[in-house]
DNA sequence: TTCATCTGTAATATTTATTATTACAGTACA
DNA sequence: TGTACTGTAATAATAAATATTACAGATGAA
């Protein structure tokens, strides 16, 4: 996991407090504080996986795709993991060994219950909830 | 997190199946499949965390510094974080924006909560129960 | 219809973090 | 006193994350 979970959850805090009106990918780079192209490209993340509309052109820009109540930070947390916060070494264990060649599985099976074990407590949390914390 | 938690895991199985018996870094990078120097540097971090035990000169090497039955993967995942799995943008957000001000301090209220949850659930499986899958 | 302002995305550069390597001093035992 | 270890620092190499630049395409307004 990286700052992107950080970025993408600022992003849908700005667009819950919009109330429906567009913001631009600039207006947003201005309160996060990173380039507009970053922005954008995950917006278009956010996009793909349904948390955000878009609209181009002259008055384009972004808004929520659906009610706040119904986007949780398990939906976030889905949306920006390219993997799990946990990572695999690329080194391959030594395949005689009777640890080395079958703590990868385990491994990956101990993360897979870790990163459901989150995403069941992030789902607890709307963006609606989380946004409120901001008055 | 990084492939940290998996090499400290791999390293404690092995020891917990090595009997008592010290194993050497050579040995144990032999089974991970990586530098000994940076198994050496892992296992100075298990031994200041209190895991492991080591023995210098001609007959030294490693072994488990209790028994596995009180080793936790809690513990090992306190001993190879650095920081949480999830980041924060180096970048700080606008301060004038009323959500950039805040952001940060609920995320990172949010990070700690999901912190201690991936604590308690790992706190629940021993070295022991870990190192039984392999036979 | 043409200009201004926005999104979408690719290409690339920069920075940071991770992992690997080398080297060698210090320790302990045979 | 030589051999086989640990401990650790310094550095190099690699990989990943982040930032920047550039520009085509869309849309609405003058």
């Amino acid at each position: 996991m990286n700052a992107r979970f950080q970025i993408a959850t600022h992003i849908l805090t700005l667009l819950y407090h919009s109330n429906g009106e567009v913001y631009s990918s600039d207006y947003i780079a201005g309160s996060v504080n990173a380039n507009p192209a970053l922005i954008r490209k995950e917006l278009s993340n956010l996009r793909k996986h349904g948390l955000v509309e878009s609209k181009e052109g002259k008055t384009g820009g972004y808004t929520l795709s659906k009610a706040a109540e119904l986007i949780t930070l398990a939906d976030v947390y889905a949306a920006v993991k390219s993997a799990s916060p946990f990572g695999l070494a690329k080194n391959q264990p030594h395949p005689d060994c009777p640890v080395g060649k079958q703590v990868n599985k385990h491994i990956v099976s101990l993360y897979e219950d870790v990163d459901q074990n989150i995403s069941n407590q992030l789902s607890k949390i709307t963006l609606a909830d989380f946004g409120k914390k901001f008055v």
